[in-house]
DNA sequence: ATAATAGTGTCTCTTAGACAATATTTC
DNA sequence: GAAATATTGTCTAAGAGACACTATTAT
């Protein structure tokens, strides 16, 4: 083939966002029931076509501001999407984000999407999703609980101040597992500055008061939490 | 914004590829010289335009197999690149392939890239890239560098019959770091199906033979083979 | 014999995971 | 006090890394 200016066929350029957050000790995720063909009436990842002078992760921060009217949180690409018949209007090439949210309140209904809500990872794998997305969603499911492992992201969906056992509580909803609450507690601080303790303690989760921290300045696990295999 | 069919920028799409072999203890990279604006005459990753009815992944495919005469590598998907003014004629979002071969002979003159050759990754560095090249290329050999650390892709760098020393060597070209063979050693005979040991042995190493083995069936390693820090 | 590499064994230190024990709340 | 959760401590086993030692070839 020959790489020239003219002559490509066009194609349709969008962003999916999985948007994972817990709630209620469940692994969350927002999803948005579609408005108009095709697929009308279906759930669906939100996201949208990108405009034409922004870059990928400023059309991936506008959709997922314009679904939850959060700006704030972590986002990263995750993977790109591009089956010729993936959507039957046209060639579209979907690139997935991938955003760990704190519990956030009900989000605000989108402008182009009928009703913006949060699902139980589990109860929308038993949909049938618009699109590809059931794809995506896996995809990004299992980025997110790969990285719980080696990295500090779990502090991304914990509210600003938090105890050892609420970030434990988010491994446990994003792995569906249970963990020994000693030996996460003396994991956790032993990781240097993957949390800051605060002088404020709490008594929301019953039992003893527990210290309030927040999120450190680590980035990476090392050494890593384990998912028990 | 609205999700319609129509009125959607044009963008045109395109696969790249980061394409790594070791050669000479080195890890390297394929490279092309650009035969045409713009960049002419700059150094490039290998790469084109997706056809309207292929698969991402068979963009790649063939793409790989137009540069390199080869087809059957490890090929995976890295990650996306989409900035407005990446390239100056047009919108263009590419997809970036990462490969991983074993150490191929010199690669057939692509039809539409004048000169493909190896470059190691060092020396590539050190040169300015067309378009943002060097952004890929760097995400590509971190991805594989931190690939090798809890999968088995190393053995993807091999040719077909190996031994331990030479396995070693992938890790210590691409990690530009010396293992301890003793350890190394002990460590890959311990990952269940890592390697399959065939009858034979061979010399070409020098000292004392040494057991041929191919590569198994695992892909995850673990426990993994840390990457020194 | 010497040099070179292959392969095995041993020791020490760190970490994971099981679980005992203590601390501080609410009811 | 009883129940619940927080936090610290202890023990054991597995793995990492340092390195001694033996094995088998070429020269």
């Amino acid at each position: 083939m020959t790489i020239s200016a003219v002559g490509h066929p066009p194609f349709a350029v969008a962003v999916d966002l999985v948007i994972l957050t817990v709630r209620r000790d469940s692994l969350c995720i927002l999803a948005v029931e579609r408005g108009e063909e095709p697929f009308l009436g279906m759930t669906a990842l939100p996201g949208g076509f990108v405009h034409p002078d922004e870059s990928l992760p400023q059309a991936a921060a506008r959709e997922l501001e314009e679904e939850t009217g959060v700006a704030k949180v972590h986002l990263e690409q995750l993977a790109s999407y591009g089956d010729p018949d993936r959507d039957p209007r046209m060639r579209v090439v979907s690139i997935a984000y991938l955003a760990l949210a704190p519990d956030l309140p009900a989000p605000v209904a989108g402008t182009d999407a009928s009703a913006a809500d949060w699902y139980p990872i589990d109860a929308l794998r038993r949909k049938d999703l618009a699109f590809d997305h059931e794809h995506i969603l896996s995809d990004g499911v299992e980025r997110a609980r790969s990285k719980l492992e080696y990295t500090t992201l779990a502090t991304a969906f914990c509210p600003r101040e938090f105890t050892i056992a609420e970030l434990r509580g988010i491994y446990e909803a994003v792995w569906e597992i249970e963990l020994d609450p000693r030996n996460f507690h003396r994991k956790v601080l032993a990781t240097d500055d993957f949390v800051r303790p605060t002088s404020k303690t709490t008594t929301r989760t019953g039992g003893r008061p527990a210290r309030l921290y927040r999120a450190g300045r680590a980035t990476e696990l090392y050494p890593p939490i384990r998912r028990p295999s």
